[in-house]
DNA sequence: ATAAATGCAAATAGTTTGCATGCCC
DNA sequence: GGGCATGCAAACTATTTGCATTTAT
Protein backbone atom coordinates (compact mmCIF):
# COMPACT_ATOMS: atom_id res chain seq x y z
CA UNK A 1 0.00 0.00 0.00
CA UNK A 2 1.36 3.75 -0.70
CA UNK A 3 0.36 7.20 -1.37
CA UNK A 4 -0.20 8.10 -4.85
CA UNK A 5 1.49 11.08 -6.27
CA UNK A 6 -2.10 12.33 -7.11
CA UNK A 7 -2.77 12.84 -3.21
CA UNK A 8 0.56 13.83 -2.32
CA UNK A 9 -0.05 16.79 -5.30
CA UNK A 10 -3.34 17.30 -4.34
CA UNK A 11 -1.56 18.48 -0.42
CA UNK A 12 0.36 21.00 -2.46
CA UNK A 13 -2.57 22.72 -4.16
CA UNK A 14 -4.11 23.07 -0.81
CA UNK A 15 -1.16 25.57 0.48
CA UNK A 16 1.07 22.48 2.20
CA UNK A 17 4.44 21.93 1.08
CA UNK A 18 6.01 18.47 0.09
CA UNK A 19 9.11 18.36 2.30
CA UNK A 20 11.82 15.69 2.36
CA UNK A 21 10.87 15.32 6.06
CA UNK A 22 6.98 14.61 4.91
CA UNK A 23 8.14 12.33 1.99
CA UNK A 24 9.93 10.32 4.28
CA UNK A 25 8.07 9.68 6.71
CA UNK A 26 5.14 8.49 3.66
CA UNK A 27 7.96 6.23 2.39
CA UNK A 28 8.93 4.95 5.93
CA UNK A 29 5.02 3.86 6.33
CA UNK A 30 4.73 2.39 3.06
CA UNK A 31 7.36 0.57 3.14
CA UNK A 32 6.40 -0.94 6.67
CA UNK A 33 3.81 -3.47 6.50
CA UNK A 34 2.87 -3.17 9.94
CA UNK A 35 2.32 -0.62 12.54
CA UNK A 36 4.76 2.04 13.35
CA UNK A 37 5.34 3.60 16.58
CA UNK A 38 6.49 7.55 16.21
CA UNK A 39 10.17 6.58 17.73
CA UNK A 40 9.93 3.37 15.46
CA UNK A 41 9.35 6.21 12.42
CA UNK A 42 11.95 8.17 13.96
CA UNK A 43 14.69 5.86 13.56
CA UNK A 44 14.16 4.96 10.53
CA UNK A 45 13.87 7.95 8.82
CA UNK A 46 16.54 9.06 11.03
CA UNK A 47 18.98 7.14 9.23
CA UNK A 48 18.30 8.99 5.73
CA UNK A 49 17.74 12.45 7.12
CA UNK A 50 20.32 12.90 9.88
CA UNK A 51 19.05 15.94 10.26
CA UNK A 52 15.18 15.07 11.30
CA UNK A 53 14.15 15.40 14.80
CA UNK A 54 11.59 13.77 16.61
CA UNK A 55 9.24 16.83 16.96
CA UNK A 56 9.13 17.21 13.32
CA UNK A 57 8.06 13.32 13.30
CA UNK A 58 5.21 13.91 15.64
CA UNK A 59 4.07 16.87 13.70
CA UNK A 60 4.23 15.18 10.36
CA UNK A 61 2.32 12.35 12.00
CA UNK A 62 -0.53 14.22 13.31
CA UNK A 63 -0.46 16.49 10.55
CA UNK A 64 -0.83 13.16 7.80
CA UNK A 65 -3.38 12.02 10.10
CA UNK A 66 -5.40 15.05 9.72
CA UNK A 67 -5.06 14.93 6.05
CA UNK A 68 -6.53 11.65 5.98
CA UNK A 69 -3.32 9.90 4.88
CA UNK A 70 -1.74 7.85 7.69
CA UNK A 71 -4.46 6.10 10.17
CA UNK A 72 -3.99 6.02 14.53
CA UNK A 73 -4.66 3.10 16.36
CA UNK A 74 -3.47 1.61 19.50
CA UNK A 75 -1.97 -1.68 19.79
CA UNK A 76 -2.23 -2.37 23.65
CA UNK A 77 0.78 -0.40 25.44
CA UNK A 78 -0.07 3.33 25.95
CA UNK A 79 1.68 4.57 22.56
CA UNK A 80 -0.17 5.15 19.16
CA UNK A 81 0.95 3.44 16.17
CA UNK A 82 0.53 4.95 12.72
CA UNK A 83 0.02 3.65 9.47
CA UNK A 84 -0.36 3.87 6.08
CA UNK A 85 -4.35 4.64 4.95
CA UNK A 86 -5.88 2.31 2.09
CA UNK A 87 -7.09 -0.62 2.42
CA UNK A 88 -9.51 -1.22 5.76
CA UNK A 89 -8.57 -4.06 7.78
CA UNK A 90 -8.25 -4.75 11.70
CA UNK A 91 -5.94 -6.01 14.20
CA UNK A 92 -6.14 -8.84 16.63
CA UNK A 93 -3.39 -8.36 19.20
CA UNK A 94 -2.11 -11.13 21.60
CA UNK A 95 -1.33 -10.26 24.84
CA UNK A 96 0.97 -12.54 25.73
CA UNK A 97 3.44 -13.09 23.02
CA UNK A 98 2.70 -9.56 21.01
CA UNK A 99 1.42 -11.59 17.80
CA UNK A 100 -0.79 -9.49 15.44
CA UNK A 101 -2.60 -11.21 12.83
CA UNK A 102 -4.89 -8.98 10.39
CA UNK A 103 -8.45 -9.19 9.38
CA UNK A 104 -9.92 -7.92 6.69
CA UNK A 105 -12.49 -5.50 6.56
CA UNK A 106 -14.54 -7.70 4.60
CA UNK A 107 -14.89 -10.37 7.14
CA UNK A 108 -16.38 -7.38 9.82
CA UNK A 109 -18.41 -5.56 7.26
CA UNK A 110 -21.75 -7.05 8.44
CA UNK A 111 -21.06 -6.78 11.98
CA UNK A 112 -19.99 -3.15 11.65
CA UNK A 113 -23.65 -2.76 9.93
CA UNK A 114 -25.27 -3.92 13.01
CA UNK A 115 -23.32 -2.21 15.31
CA UNK A 116 -24.27 1.35 14.01
CA UNK A 117 -27.93 0.36 13.34
CA UNK A 118 -27.68 -0.28 16.63
CA UNK A 119 -26.25 2.65 18.48
CA UNK A 120 -26.42 5.80 16.05
CA UNK A 121 -22.91 5.79 15.92
CA UNK A 122 -20.73 6.05 12.90
CA UNK A 123 -18.52 3.64 14.06
CA UNK A 124 -14.75 3.92 12.49
CA UNK A 125 -14.83 0.88 10.27
CA UNK A 126 -11.15 1.53 9.08
CA UNK A 127 -9.13 0.54 11.87
CA UNK A 128 -10.80 -1.88 14.76
CA UNK A 129 -8.03 -3.63 17.27
CA UNK A 130 -8.68 -6.30 19.63
CA UNK A 131 -6.90 -8.13 22.01
CA UNK A 132 -6.85 -11.82 23.35
CA UNK A 133 -4.13 -15.11 23.11
CA UNK A 134 -3.14 -16.54 20.13
CA UNK A 135 -3.72 -19.99 19.55
CA UNK A 136 -0.02 -20.77 21.06
CA UNK A 137 -0.14 -18.45 24.10
CA UNK A 138 -3.60 -19.82 24.57
CA UNK A 139 -2.36 -23.30 24.99
CA UNK A 140 0.34 -22.53 27.30
CA UNK A 141 -2.53 -20.25 29.52
CA UNK A 142 -4.63 -23.30 30.05
CA UNK A 143 -1.81 -25.80 30.73
CA UNK B 1 -20.79 -3.17 40.39
CA UNK B 2 -18.35 -3.98 43.16
CA UNK B 3 -15.72 -6.53 44.35
CA UNK B 4 -16.64 -9.17 47.00
CA UNK B 5 -15.23 -9.66 50.41
CA UNK B 6 -14.63 -12.94 49.51
CA UNK B 7 -12.64 -12.34 46.22
CA UNK B 8 -10.75 -9.56 48.90
CA UNK B 9 -9.81 -12.20 51.37
CA UNK B 10 -8.58 -14.82 48.47
CA UNK B 11 -5.85 -12.21 47.79
CA UNK B 12 -4.91 -12.13 51.50
CA UNK B 13 -4.64 -15.79 51.24
CA UNK B 14 -2.02 -15.77 48.64
CA UNK B 15 0.10 -13.49 50.84
CA UNK B 16 -1.14 -10.36 49.39
CA UNK B 17 -2.14 -7.64 51.84
CA UNK B 18 -5.21 -5.62 51.71
CA UNK B 19 -3.56 -2.44 52.95
CA UNK B 20 -6.09 0.97 53.34
CA UNK B 21 -4.50 2.02 49.52
CA UNK B 22 -5.69 -0.85 48.01
CA UNK B 23 -9.37 -0.94 49.43
CA UNK B 24 -9.54 3.06 48.82
CA UNK B 25 -8.76 2.82 45.37
CA UNK B 26 -11.07 -0.69 44.80
CA UNK B 27 -13.70 1.40 46.16
CA UNK B 28 -12.96 4.24 44.09
CA UNK B 29 -12.90 2.53 40.58
CA UNK B 30 -16.62 0.38 42.48
CA UNK B 31 -18.43 3.88 42.98
CA UNK B 32 -17.07 5.46 39.62
CA UNK B 33 -19.75 4.58 36.85
CA UNK B 34 -17.32 4.94 34.47
CA UNK B 35 -13.47 4.89 33.38
CA UNK B 36 -11.10 6.37 35.30
CA UNK B 37 -7.32 7.36 34.58
CA UNK B 38 -4.84 6.62 37.15
CA UNK B 39 -4.69 10.86 37.64
CA UNK B 40 -8.51 10.48 38.47
CA UNK B 41 -8.39 7.91 41.02
CA UNK B 42 -5.28 9.60 42.35
CA UNK B 43 -7.17 12.62 42.98
CA UNK B 44 -10.20 10.76 44.26
CA UNK B 45 -8.46 8.63 46.73
CA UNK B 46 -5.89 11.47 47.60
CA UNK B 47 -8.65 13.32 49.75
CA UNK B 48 -9.23 10.28 51.81
CA UNK B 49 -5.87 9.01 52.28
CA UNK B 50 -3.82 12.07 51.96
CA UNK B 51 -0.53 10.50 52.20
CA UNK B 52 -0.92 8.46 49.04
CA UNK B 53 1.40 9.19 46.10
CA UNK B 54 1.19 8.80 42.34
CA UNK B 55 3.57 5.64 42.37
CA UNK B 56 0.96 3.93 44.83
CA UNK B 57 -1.71 4.09 42.46
CA UNK B 58 0.00 3.02 39.39
CA UNK B 59 1.68 -0.04 41.71
CA UNK B 60 -2.01 -0.83 42.73
CA UNK B 61 -3.65 -0.71 39.52
CA UNK B 62 -1.28 -2.77 37.57
CA UNK B 63 -1.71 -5.50 40.72
CA UNK B 64 -5.17 -4.88 40.66
CA UNK B 65 -5.14 -5.61 36.79
CA UNK B 66 -2.52 -8.68 37.25
CA UNK B 67 -4.92 -10.23 39.87
CA UNK B 68 -8.21 -9.74 37.06
CA UNK B 69 -9.78 -7.64 39.97
CA UNK B 70 -9.35 -4.47 37.46
CA UNK B 71 -9.43 -4.32 33.84
CA UNK B 72 -7.42 -1.58 31.26
CA UNK B 73 -8.35 -0.13 28.13
CA UNK B 74 -7.68 2.57 25.66
CA UNK B 75 -10.16 5.47 25.20
CA UNK B 76 -8.66 7.56 22.15
CA UNK B 77 -6.02 9.59 24.05
CA UNK B 78 -2.86 7.93 25.15
CA UNK B 79 -3.74 7.19 28.38
CA UNK B 80 -4.77 3.83 29.81
CA UNK B 81 -7.98 3.82 31.91
CA UNK B 82 -8.81 1.36 34.52
CA UNK B 83 -12.37 -0.10 35.37
CA UNK B 84 -13.62 -3.02 37.80
CA UNK B 85 -14.40 -6.43 36.36
CA UNK B 86 -17.54 -7.69 36.43
CA UNK B 87 -19.97 -7.62 34.04
CA UNK B 88 -18.62 -7.73 30.43
CA UNK B 89 -19.43 -4.82 28.31
CA UNK B 90 -17.98 -2.54 25.41
CA UNK B 91 -17.07 1.04 24.66
CA UNK B 92 -18.10 3.17 21.81
CA UNK B 93 -16.51 6.44 21.76
CA UNK B 94 -16.60 8.96 19.99
CA UNK B 95 -13.51 10.80 18.42
CA UNK B 96 -15.12 14.42 18.63
CA UNK B 97 -16.96 14.85 21.86
CA UNK B 98 -15.56 12.33 23.91
CA UNK B 99 -18.57 10.66 24.53
CA UNK B 100 -18.73 7.12 25.46
CA UNK B 101 -21.44 4.79 25.35
CA UNK B 102 -21.58 1.27 26.55
CA UNK B 103 -22.83 -1.66 24.60
CA UNK B 104 -23.49 -5.07 26.45
CA UNK B 105 -21.94 -7.97 26.11
CA UNK B 106 -24.78 -9.82 24.78
CA UNK B 107 -25.51 -7.59 21.58
CA UNK B 108 -21.91 -9.07 20.63
CA UNK B 109 -21.72 -12.04 21.69
CA UNK B 110 -22.55 -14.11 18.36
CA UNK B 111 -20.07 -11.41 16.87
CA UNK B 112 -17.32 -12.71 19.00
CA UNK B 113 -17.57 -16.66 18.67
CA UNK B 114 -17.56 -15.84 14.53
CA UNK B 115 -14.32 -13.61 15.63
CA UNK B 116 -13.02 -16.76 17.40
CA UNK B 117 -13.84 -19.39 15.14
CA UNK B 118 -12.50 -17.81 12.16
CA UNK B 119 -8.91 -16.69 13.85
CA UNK B 120 -8.11 -19.15 16.33
CA UNK B 121 -7.60 -16.45 18.85
CA UNK B 122 -9.15 -16.25 22.40
CA UNK B 123 -10.26 -12.84 22.02
CA UNK B 124 -10.63 -10.65 24.93
CA UNK B 125 -14.46 -10.53 24.83
CA UNK B 126 -14.31 -8.25 28.16
CA UNK B 127 -13.63 -5.30 26.94
CA UNK B 128 -13.36 -4.09 23.29
CA UNK B 129 -13.22 -0.55 22.35
CA UNK B 130 -14.53 0.81 19.05
CA UNK B 131 -14.09 4.59 17.89
CA UNK B 132 -15.97 6.82 15.96
CA UNK B 133 -18.87 10.07 16.08
CA UNK B 134 -21.60 10.01 18.35
CA UNK B 135 -25.31 10.79 16.31
CA UNK B 136 -24.81 14.69 17.41
CA UNK B 137 -21.23 14.74 15.81
CA UNK B 138 -21.95 12.74 12.66
CA UNK B 139 -24.40 15.10 11.85
CA UNK B 140 -21.65 18.41 12.62
CA UNK B 141 -19.28 16.24 10.42
CA UNK B 142 -21.42 16.22 7.27
CA UNK B 143 -22.87 19.50 7.44
C1' DA C 1 8.97 -11.06 63.12
C1' DT C 2 9.05 -10.79 58.46
C1' DA C 3 7.96 -10.03 54.04
C1' DA C 4 5.06 -7.02 51.43
C1' DA C 5 3.67 -2.44 50.39
C1' DT C 6 4.21 2.50 50.82
C1' DG C 7 6.31 7.16 50.51
C1' DC C 8 9.61 9.96 48.77
C1' DA C 9 12.46 11.61 45.33
C1' DA C 10 14.76 11.09 41.33
C1' DA C 11 14.97 9.09 36.79
C1' DT C 12 12.92 7.87 32.47
C1' DA C 13 9.94 7.95 28.43
C1' DG C 14 6.94 10.06 25.46
C1' DT C 15 5.15 14.14 23.61
C1' DT C 16 4.47 19.16 22.97
C1' DT C 17 5.74 24.01 22.37
C1' DG C 18 8.19 28.65 21.34
C1' DC C 19 11.03 30.78 18.54
C1' DA C 20 14.59 31.70 15.15
C1' DT C 21 16.06 29.84 10.82
C1' DG C 22 15.52 27.49 6.50
C1' DC C 23 13.41 26.22 2.30
C1' DC C 24 9.27 24.84 -0.79
C1' DC C 25 6.26 27.00 -3.88
C1' DG D 1 9.51 36.88 -1.37
C1' DG D 2 6.25 35.04 1.64
C1' DG D 3 4.80 31.86 4.59
C1' DC D 4 4.81 27.11 5.84
C1' DA D 5 7.80 23.73 7.98
C1' DT D 6 11.93 22.41 10.40
C1' DG D 7 15.52 22.23 14.04
C1' DC D 8 16.79 23.06 18.46
C1' DA D 9 16.14 23.24 23.15
C1' DA D 10 13.33 23.48 26.82
C1' DA D 11 9.05 22.37 29.08
C1' DC D 12 5.58 19.20 30.30
C1' DT D 13 3.03 15.04 31.33
C1' DA D 14 2.73 10.45 32.33
C1' DT D 15 4.94 6.63 34.27
C1' DT D 16 8.61 3.87 36.53
C1' DT D 17 12.22 2.73 39.79
C1' DG D 18 15.50 2.44 43.99
C1' DC D 19 15.71 2.54 48.56
C1' DA D 20 14.63 3.40 53.33
C1' DT D 21 10.64 3.04 56.22
C1' DT D 22 6.25 1.45 57.57
C1' DT D 23 2.75 -1.97 58.40
C1' DA D 24 -0.51 -5.97 57.55
C1' DT D 25 -0.32 -10.51 58.67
Amino acid sequence: MAISDQELSHLRSQGFRLTPQRLAIVRALSQAHDHLTPGEVYRQVHGELPGMTEATVYRTLNFLTEQGLVLVAHVGHGQLVYEIAGHNHHHLICQACGQMQEIDHAELAAFFEQLMDRTGFQVDTAHATFFGFCPECKQEETS
